[in-house]
Parts: C-alpha cells; sequence; structure tokens
DNA sequence: GTCTATAAGGTGATAGAC
DNA sequence: GTCTATCACCTTATAGAC
C-alpha cells in the first residue's frame, strides 16, 4: 500500500525542480504559486520549504544549473583549428542543445527580469560567457579571412538570436528532424557570416 | 490651485495605457498589480476600471494596438518591383519600427502566454500576417533568382528572430544610431538569404 | 519529511458617496 | 470620473505536531 505521507527526500527534490521548470516555463514565475508547484509534485505547499530557502531562489537555481550545463556542455566540444568547422560544430550543438531543454530555454530568456539584482547578475555573467564563446569564433574567422561581417559583436549577437528563434515555432511532433533543422540553420549561419 | 478630483477623462485614458506599458515590460504583467498602474498614474484602483473592463483586457488591448500599428505601418511601405529592395524597405523599417517602441515590443513577445484563448488566437493571427508580408517578399526573390534559402517559412522566421534580437541589448544612449544599426542587420540580411 | 494551521498582507473587482 | 470602503480570495513563508 502506497505511503502517502514519511520521508521521500531522494525524489521529492527533482520532482519540486520539474514541477516548478514546467509551470514556470508554461504560466510565468509571477503567475505560478507554491501552493501549484506542491500540488504538481502531490506535496503540501509548506513541504516545498525543505527543498528551496523561497520562492525566487528556486527560480534562480533553474537558471543557473541551465546556464552552467550550456557552458559546461559547450567546453567539451572539441576545437578545431578550422574556424568555420568550429562555427558549424558551435551552430550544431546550440541547435541540438536548446531543442531538448524547450523549458529551461524559455525560462533562461523569459524571466531575467524576475531575479533580484544579485541573481540576475550573476545569469548575465552565464549568458555572456556564452556569447564569448561564439565571438571568439567569429573574430577566428575575421583573422582568417574566412569570415566576412560588418560588427564581429552584434554578428554574435544576430546568430544567437535567430538561432535561439527557433525555439519560438519549433514543435517536436513536426515533420523536421533536429538534425534536418541544424542543417537548415547551419546554412543560413555560413551565409550570414559570409563563410559560404 | 490643482484639482485632485474630478473629470479628466480626456487625459486619464492614456496614462492609464502609458502606466501598464511601462509596468508590463519591465516587471510582467502578472507581477504587476492594478494598485500599481494606478499609483503609477495618480488614482486609486477604482477609478481604472472607467477605461478598461478587467486587467486582462487592458493587456490584450496593449497588443493588439501594437500588432495594428505594425500591420499598418508596414502596408503602408512602398512596394517595390525589385525583391531585393522590398527586403531592404522591410529591414530597415522593422528595425526603426520596433526601436522606437521597446515597451510595446517586449510585451507582444513576452505576454503571449498570458493571454486568454481567444485573446492570443487574435494575436497571433496578426502576428502571423506580418510573417507572411516578409515571406512574400523573399518568395519572389527565390522565383526571381536573387534569393538563395534552403526553406522560405524557415529563413522568414530566422531573418524576423535575428532583427527582433536587436532588442535584448540596444539601448539607445549607446554610440550607434538606428540608422547605423539598420545599415548593419542590412548587411547581415541580405548574406543570409544569398542576396549579397 | 510532511502535515495542518496560521500569520501578515496583497489581489482583482465592485458599490455607493460625492 | 474619482473616491473610500469592502468582498472574497489568494499569496509567501513559518511553527509546531506527528
Amino acid at each position: 500500500m502506497a505511503r502517502t505521507t514519511g520521508s521521500h527526500c531522494d525524489i521529492t527534490g527533482p520532482k519540486v525542480r520539474r514541477a516548478a521548470l514546467t509551470l514556470f516555463a508554461r504560466h510565468g514565475y509571477a503567475a505560478v504559486s507554491m501552493r501549484q508547484i506542491a500540488g504538481a509534485v502531490g506535496v503540501q505547499a509548506g513541504a516545498l520549504y525543505n527543498y528551496t530557502p523561497d520562492k525566487q531562489t528556486l527560480l534562480f537555481s533553474l537558471m543557473q544549473g541551465h546556464m552552467e550545463a550550456l557552458l559546461t556542455a559547450r567546453a567539451d566540444l572539441p576545437s578545431p583549428e578550422d574556424p568555420v568547422e568550429g562555427l558549424e560544430g558551435f551552430e550544431r550543438f546550440h541547435i541540438h542543445f536548446h531543442l531538448a531543454r524547450p523549458d529551461a530555454v524559455f525560462i533562461a530568456y523569459m524571466e531575467l527580469r524576475n531575479l533580484e539584482p544579485g541573481n540576475f547578475a550573476e545569469i548575465e555573467r552565464l549568458r555572456r560567457a556564452y556569447e564569448d564563446a561564439l565571438e571568439d569564433i567569429l573574430r577566428a574567422g575575421v583573422a582568417a579571412g574566412v569570415c566576412d561581417i560588418p560588427d564581429t559583436r552584434i554578428a554574435t549577437r544576430a546568430v544567437i538570436a535567430m538561432l535561439t528563434g527557433v525555439m519560438t515555432w519549433y514543435r517536436a511532433d513536426g515533420l523536421l528532424t533536429p538534425d534536418a533543422l541544424a542543417d537548415c540553420y547551419w546554412s543560413m549561419t555560413q551565409a550570414m557570416v559570409g563563410a559560404g
């Protein structure tokens, strides 16, 4: 017979994070109450405070976890000599990583304004580090004469905006596979930075 | 002597809309209370209901107004024969229109999930109409052999995502003028769709 | 670790005086 | 058209029983 009370520390923690991720992505941080999260987990609201000191820290922790996973996975990519190869690796990584985590990506972009100043600064720092990784590649491409862009920093942001834009319309149940999508965006990325 | 009560119908209505626009953009619809909006306007909360039946309608009205202004202004653009000229006109219009209305743009992208289903469908319809205008240009460019893109619909969304991405980092007090920015994005747009 | 109960305060929206 | 007062409800977070 299933216990409805007692010790569940091993599973409740992750369940809280998953429920919060889903609900924050769907309705927005400010529109989701601790009671709703608790309801989705199957506990009472008070029990959530065994896993987070407050709602704000829960949001921050989700965003920080996402950004650190993004940076770690990016750092594990091979670093080819050829800047165009490096750009292709970055582009395919970006598409696949983002498609696999739509809720976390949504939150990382939409909930920045709901972070307290210190938390915002930390997430901004991580986001900047990711941008810098792409900018390094583009700068190397310009230096090697295989890229033609008007401004390295703006082109960096433009590429990331274009690639991340896939999240606003792609549905996993469509006809396009993630690989086909990455192919499509790679050809546009290449053209955009003059690396055809 | 200034009256603190009485008839102000001519000015309070617009002030309510402006205050709501600013506050929704800064903190998010769900995080802003009617009392906060009233405070920004300089009235009590109850007075707001002379100008909107409820909070949801206020949000919808702001988004609808923005999207209709966007479509109207777009429709007033010249329609040159040359698809590349048409694309350049669209691109420069998009940058300037968006830079001039950062709060409205922010709301139109971020608050979609806070719309009730019927309201959401209407905003989606308007957004789709705007996308279609660009897609028509790109399709004409492909037909004329002056554009080279892998998929017209995806390229349409990619161009809009890239251009709208300027909103996440551009600050009016920076060194870059809107015209210089539009130049920069035009060269990237051109390259992206193979219309160099 | 989870529960119930509660504190302290905010929410959207309305009624009726002026 | 705006005010004050109010309704009915929801909010985050905590305290103490089990």
